[in-house]
DNA sequence: CATTGCGTTTAGAACGATTCTAATTACAGT
DNA sequence: ACTGTAATTAGAATCGTTCTAAACGCAATG
């Protein structure tokens, strides 16, 4: 994991270096924090953990910085909905999905399956006759459900109980 | 596909009634328009429109009464990114899936396919040992693409360039 | 090493989407 | 009709994100 990491890391940097962008402190820190989180982190989660070592730091570099990972193509957008509306940062390149928990809102990378034996032709039939001329340029797919701890009934994670569910009970 | 829409709008109705909901003409109104629209409006787009008939209505009534449908499981909310951050709602509770067009952000709901003859445990078996424990209760799957129009070079849709993409042109 | 150009950072304002507030209004059960 | 209580309203507040203008500093060059 730690190798997996670091390699991540260098990755980032050569992409930045190779854009010609300038590889700041504060662009290296973002990076180095960033690239070995599992956690599909906020840029609030980004923020705080970066005020310590930067304390002028701003959010505007840390958007300009996922910003220009986004483009290189080293990180994807996550919008899962949820307590938050805050988008979550995913630094994992590899085709993945997500499994995200229902009670404490934690994200999980799910690989993709291995290619099937023979029978997928029916997902494409079903897209083709609904969207008929849909070009697919990617697949997403997000498992909704209850993470191992919350399903035993501990408390995990980091939701807050939203105002809105707070008024109903 | 009129009867459909109208089957959904008498669910809709029934169920407040259910919940002891007031039958207000301000929520006929939205779940009237809601109910037949297969474009998975954002609250803005409701609001626009009901101001034809209701010229004081406010945003926060077009909330409530989405959250009231939510809360009885008769919708759905969208988080898909893209240009706008606005939530997209959804009034079909059947389950399916959905195609967005990278270019004009149309979505387009795709049914599921019909069960697969046998091999599915290809996903089982990958989301059981990337997320041990993991109760799942729901998968949403978004194929991302060019739609029919938009992959033909025509200009579709009301995707309007961002600011971001106009600055890097 | 000094110079310098242009990409970056910064603080704070601005913005869009959504939620809240407090006061008013009006369903629906009697 | 009366009345309790939920719903509506306008506008303020909040949250996440993007923008702005000025100051800064990396890195290519002489």
């Amino acid at each position: 994991m730690r190798t997996e990491h670091k390699q991540r890391y260098e990755r980032m940097v050569d992409d930045l270096r190779q854009k010609k962008l300038k590889l700041t402190p504060q662009r290296l820190a973002i990076l180095r924090l960033f690239c070995a989180d599992e956690s599909h982190p906020t840029a609030q989660d980004l923020y705080a953990r970066l005020r310590a070592t930067f304390p002028t730091m701003s959010f505007a570099t840390v958007y300009n910085t996922l910003d220009a990972l986004a483009l290189a193509g080293l990180t994807s957008t996550l919008n899962l909905g949820g307590e938050s509306r805050a988008s979550r940062f995913d630094p994992n390149t590899d085709p993945h999905h997500h499994a995200v928990c229902d009670v404490c809102g934690s994200i999980t990378d799910i690989p993709v399956a291995p290619p099937a034996p023979a029978a997928s032709s029916h997902d494409a039939d079903t897209l083709d006759s609904a969207a008929p001329g849909f070009a697919v340029r990617a697949v997403e797919r997000v498992y909704r459900g209850l993470c191992a701890g919350c399903a035993g009934g501990g408390r995990h994670g980091r939701a807050t109980t939203s105002r809105k569910k707070r008024l109903l009970s």
